[in-house]
DNA sequence: CGGCATGTTGCGCA
DNA sequence: TTGCGCAACATGCC
């Protein structure tokens, strides 16, 4: 489920749970999902550190130990879930850390199944962290800075809202949500934005991003109602005109949009 | 069975 | 240089 507020509510959880306890064990994914690609490796690496922090940008998590630090993108269907240090294998586990703080344990199990997410072990931020731009969340969106991005460029609007170097954490949903509130057709380059333009889809997309945040607020478990006026509703009627809500391919991604609400530009 | 999926990267081509 | 399309990664679900 990772975009933007799925890392957000991982993050705080393993903040609350990790934070001061010492790693007593843990293990690292197979093959591709780790960097360096060393499993036996990582287990030695990381026991006996102490958890300090535990901090998101945009969809990547970083979990801050004493002289490592451990980072991971949810890829398109990762997920942390905290259980008790005896707790059999979840399906789909590919690592865990068990940790220790005075006497409570816990194990945190990072799950899964299609193995698109990445864990990696440096002593420093490494380039995919880096290179990421302004976090919605943690730095703000700031709407001159997106409408001078907006004026250099000829490509389509949510691809550009979609790139993790533009804005850090904007995904699939988000996206097509915020273009919807914000009136604009996925497909519009983003040259022919005006000011007024960038800075509506800036205020729709912090809303979009707040109200997702707000969606998994109190939720005890993973499941949570996901209720959207575009994504995946194609075909739906739009719910603010009855329009048949149609579907374009934008960057190689499926994009909801309602023709009549999101005119071309 | 076919098609689709909340993500990213890398390659070829215009 | 810019931008785009597409395959690949691996698996579940409808």
């Amino acid at each position: 489920m990772p975009e933007l507020p799925d890392v957000e509510l991982i993050a705080g959880r393993l903040r609350r749970a990790l934070r001061g306890a010492r790693v007593v064990a843990a293990s690292g994914p197979p093959g591709r999902m780790l960097r360096p690609a060393d499993p036996a490796a990582f287990a030695r690496r990381l026991k006996g550190r102490v958890v300090k922090d535990v901090t998101r940008r945009g969809k990547w998590l970083r979990i801050d130990l004493d002289g490592l630090r451990l980072f991971n993108h949810f890829g398109l269907t990762g997920w942390w879930r905290l259980r008790p240090v005896d707790a059999p294998a979840e399906p789909y586990e590919r690592a865990r850390l068990d940790a220790a703080r005075g006497k409570i344990t816990v194990s945190a199990r990072y799950v899964d199944p299609r193995r698109f997410g990445r864990v990696v072990l440096d002593t420093a931020d490494i380039p995919e962290w880096k290179e990421l731009g302004p976090d919605p969340v943690r730095d703000g969106i700031s709407a001159k800075g997106l409408a001078d991005v907006f004026a250099r460029s000829r490509r389509a609007v949510k691809d550009v809202i979609m790139d993790q170097t533009v804005l850090a954490g904007i995904g699939n949903i988000i996206a097509t949500e915020a273009l919807w509130h914000a009136r604009l057709d996925p497909r519009t380059p983003c040259e022919r934005l005006e000011n007024a333009d960038a800075a509506r889809l800036v205020r729709e997309l912090e809303r979009e991003i707040r109200r997702e945040l707000k969606m998994r607020e109190g939720v005890h478990g993973d499941v949570w109602s996901d209720d959207f006026a575009v994504y995946g509703r194609t075909g739906k009627p739009c719910p603010r005109c009855r329009t048949t809500i149609k579907s374009a391919v934008v960057g190689g991604r499926t994009s909801a949009y309602c023709p009549r609400c999101q005119p071309r530009r």
